[in-house]
DNA sequence: TCCTCCTTCGAAATCGTTTTCGTCAATATT
DNA sequence: AATATTGACGAAAACGATTTCGAAGGAGGA
């Protein structure tokens, strides 16, 4: 492998004056700037990070952090895409991303072992004290979803989303929209639930406690259960609002399996706009999460953070209403 | 940052002696070495990777590629549940994980300025030059579905996939079934239309080409347009194997769109069981693959051909048929 | 007693960069 | 003409580990 000596041997200048060139420094020639860039050029030269890191304690990594015992990670839809943006929008800053484990010695130090230059934690449960640990380190975090102290946190605006859903439904002449809420534990849970209620006011309908059920997870079941319960009342909701996609699964499931069609007869709305809420039949009009503008702002923020700057401790990320097929108009 | 000196200075020892316990050397004595492990525990000490790293030539960096344009990646269900197993087995063989982009310098550099020991390439398309050139440097890989030279590959059993998707079909009595198959430039296009064709010699069922469709595209919409062209014939299959899951839900969709029932009318099965397999209504049979599987052998044989072992280039990984509701016994 | 052989350890070179500060010549200023 | 300033570059010291090889000292053997 060619080194940062072999280049300024062939070019006749110290490795100093090379790495100034490779660094943007003005104070070398234009003519040797341009002598060394050609031969780097030819030769091939890329220089070692792990030598560059151990003199600029700068390793151009950002950790990925998420708490495994959720299950999530990865293989939710919703993170995955996040992720993907996140990614995308701190490699065009320069860094490369890794992936941070508690394995063993924890978060923080394995972040500490990696020196990683910031860290995003994707899914953080505020019960786990290896991230609390994390977070309360010197080491620049940005999270979503769940707030701690003033780590800087990006979200969807639940409210707004809430009250873009039950618009909608008002628009079709739905006056009896149920809500299924998430854990009331969670902010997203609650902020929608807000949102729900803040919906109905500005349409002027009164809130019938008996139209909101809390599930216990944001999860496929507790929709069908939720479901059962609501398809049990003297009078039926003709619309449910559900706190997210995967859950609003289980919901239509209950209502075909009692004989009603979902869209026809009960119109269905979810939130988060997972791949397969355009997949199913009849497609799923959801409040889509912008995970693009979510990743990106994450982004943009740990980098700030990263160099120093200020930054927002909170930021708002608007959803939008994707309308297809569950929902249609009152009879 | 306390680092080997000072650990060095507090035990009374050399530098050298330090290093020497954190690698498991046997030349120390017992009793200096847990000295030395007691201090290093007690200030909480933390070697640096980058110095170890620089000075070992082994980063203890996996790097996971995908290629980008092809717009998969994290957000397909099936390959982030690779991912994610494979992630959790190369975590405990000690090594973490790190994404390496295409951009501006190709895969290939960026692997070198990383140092990565070895990669992952997820999903590869081999008309990427930027991928072949990667494979074709020095740097350790592996891959899954799609082969190249002699890069170890780690795959389902698609043959024996189809063959147990035929089976159940044809224990429920059908026989006529039709099978959409993935577009036969693929590996797993030809292998699962190879399977099926056995499941019916197996059978002693005739091959009817008429009940075979090249779809375009591993998407929802060929689903849709094949099906509707199946349902066209003169005499309806009675059951349709779909080469996966995503499009069997356009099948799905064409079945339902013209009056019929899923599973009633016409049995589907599916390939992959990703992850809304089972959260739709009726569920899908499906032959699922074995992620965990696969992602743990693809990070076992990387980690032995890192340490310079013999590993098999081809690794064929069981499928398991999971039934659910989407096929039922022949009227 | 002398020699050899282990065991245990340390001095110092090395890995490949960055960065500070000094040097030296050329140019600008009086 | 003497001095001050500027521009372009290099010597050398970090950065924090690993590893080679030699040394010291004690044990064992003849």
């Amino acid at each position: 492998m060619v080194d940062i000596r072999d280049i300024a041997r062939l070019a006749g200048v110290s490795t100093a004056t090379v790495s100034k060139v490779l660094n943007n420094y003005t104070e070398v020639s234009d003519a040797t700037k341009a002598r060394i860039l050609k031969i780097v050029e030819e030769v091939g030269y890329i220089p070692n990070s792990s030598a560059r890191a151990l003199s600029t304690k700068r390793t151009w990594l950002i950790g990925i952090v998420y708490s495994e015992h959720l299950h999530i990670g990865l293989e939710h839809n919703y993170f995955s895409g996040v992720l993907e943006a996140f990614k995308s929008e701190v490699e065009s800053l320069g860094y490369d991303v890794v992936f941070i484990s508690g394995k063993d010695i924890g978060y923080l130090k394995r972040c500490q072992v990696r020196n990683v230059d910031g860290v995003f934690v994707v899914t953080a449960d505020m019960m786990d004290t290896g991230l609390t640990e994390l977070f309360d380190s010197k080491i620049k975090c940005v999270t979503t979803d769940v707030p701690y102290k003033s780590i800087p946190l990006v979200y969807s605006d639940n409210r707004q989303g809430s009250i873009l859903a039950i618009d909608h439904l008002i628009q079709l002449g739905h006056r009896r929209i149920a809500h299924i809420a998430g854990p009331l534990t969670t902010i997203a849970g609650q902020e929608r639930l807000d949102g729900y209620r803040q919906g109905l006011v500005n349409a002027g309908i009164e809130f019938d406690a008996s139209l909101v059920i809390e599930a216990a997870e944001y999860d496929s079941n507790s929709g069908y259960e939720c479901m059962k319960k609501l398809l049990k009342l003297p009078q039926r909701p003709t619309a449910v609002y559900v706190m997210c996609d995967l859950t609003a699964l289980g919901v239509i499931h209950a209502i075909n399996e009692c004989g009603l069609k979902v869209g026809e007869d009960i119109s269905v709305v979810g939130f988060d706009d997972i791949e397969l809420a355009s997949h199913i039949h009849p497609a799923l009009t959801t409040v889509k999460q912008d995970r693009k503008a979510i990743g990106k702002a994450l982004a943009q923020i740990l980098n700030k953070s990263i160099n120093h700057e200020k930054v927002d401790v909170r930021t708002l990320i608007d959803t939008e209403l994707v309308v297809r097929e569950s929902t249609t108009p009152l009879k």
